[in-house]
DNA sequence: TGTACATCAGTGAACGCGCGTTCACTGATGTAC
DNA sequence: TGTACATCAGTGAACGCGCGTTCACTGATGTAC
């Protein structure tokens, strides 16, 4: 019962080098990421690491959480800048904020939804509520359509029974939902994710595409395709 | 001008390594693909391999021009295998085939569409012209749309001027084409790429939805959006 | 106020590992005469 | 047919590198009396 100004010390190592993780994976990407790098950086040695994250896996653990909180954060923020009965004004508003986010932190963009890092295994635990918490944004919206009834899903494929159990765990973090919103929320998410990712590992410019534009146009698309009114 | 028997063993030992490459691609992933490692699993030693390939990377471009090479041909096959006339039949085949491709090579998939390997830089003039080739059934479809005044593409974002070298390379291994219709390319490609790349990094399943019946709702979403008639 | 003690963040050396690449070599294969 | 020679795919040892992780330690900080 001791340590008073040991936390605030400890608070300040521990997000240097969370900050330093970032800037090299900013850097050389998310598979080149190094225990001895960032020490090396941060000037001292790497065996320090170690009193604030027991192993490698718990730094890259805490990296994606704060990742997602971060993508979360600014999915919120922008949903609730607009009034609630503003829906469609809601979707466009996510999905810029999503795009705006993954080209602000391409990186990060990557660590969460990319690629997984060779060897390591999330602890599914610690990482889903605020994976969770990401999508709700989203999910809240279509789950706001559909109780108005202007979801538009004629045709949509029926959900395999049996999924109570990972839709109850959804709920818990991403709040009340039908499961029809959620995999309508999954299939407009993945549109747009192939639209970000592409846009960030490059190739749409090459062909003059203008990355904002055609965004724009492919959200508006969609909005009329999951809606009526 | 000597080696008759030699050619043959050149052949055979130069597809092996590539064979074992993509065995431990697909074990491990795309990114602890090693040299030594591919030498132990065949029983010769590392340097061996520098006969056929003078550095890691030259296995790599080599892998992914294969890879190109072997997604392309699908998508050709599956376009030719219905008549010409029937664009909308042979969009929906093409697009299953990118997945069917995708399902049973992901980590082919991933090598060529994914995040890059750490370090390796593609030589472009070496991998393109598979790459092209690989996208231009796609293209030449949605392009005989066009011809056909069939493409509905109301407020498509306009094309940036000064592009048109690039449009030419393309035209070069993509054969001949309006750029229009390389844009919507682009963006149909987006969305499917987005689709499957979710259902092969998981996710889909987990709530209950059905890949085949998902993907087919996609794709014949899109076909209704992008055309009139 | 002064001293003996406990804490514990960070150090420095060392471990075992796998990697890509180089180099001089060997020994089977095939050629020339 | 027999011998001397050239070729060159594959070997084995070695290089320098960076990695994650362990371990006994040190020395500043703060506590107890």
């Amino acid at each position: 019962m001791v340590r008073p100004k040991r936390n605030v010390q400890i608070m300040d190592l521990q997000s240097a080098i969370k900050e330093t993780a970032w800037k090299q994976i900013a850097e050389y990407g998310t598979s080149s990421l190094s225990l001895r790098a960032i020490a090396r950086d941060l000037g001292i040695t790497a065996p320090a690491i170690y009193n604030y994250f027991p192993r490698r896996d718990d730094l890259v653990t805490a990296l994606i959480i704060d990742a997602y909180t971060s993508f979360g954060d600014s999915q919120i923020e922008a949903r609730d800048a607009l009034p609630l009965e503003d829906i469609i004004g809601r979707f466009i508003a996510i999905g810029v904020a999503y795009r705006q986010w993954a080209l602000l932190y391409p990186q990060r963009y990557q660590l969460i939804f990319g690629t997984p890092i060779p060897g390591y295994q999330p602890p599914l635990e610690q990482v889903y509520p605020s994976g969770a918490r990401s999508m709700s944004a989203l999910v809240s919206v279509v789950e706001a359509l559909r109780v108005k009834g202007r979801l538009k899903v004629e045709n949509f494929p029926q959900i395999k029974p049996g999924f109570e159990a990972g839709i109850e765990a959804w709920k818990k973090f991403g709040g009340e939902v039908e499961v029809l919103s959620i995999s309508v929320s999954i299939l407009i998410w993945s549109y747009v994710h192939g639209l970000v990712s592409l846009e960030i590992s490059a190739g749409l410019q090459s062909f003059g595409l203008n990355g904002d534009e055609l965004y724009m146009f492919a959200l508006r698309q969609m909005s009329k395709q999951f809606t009526t009114d």
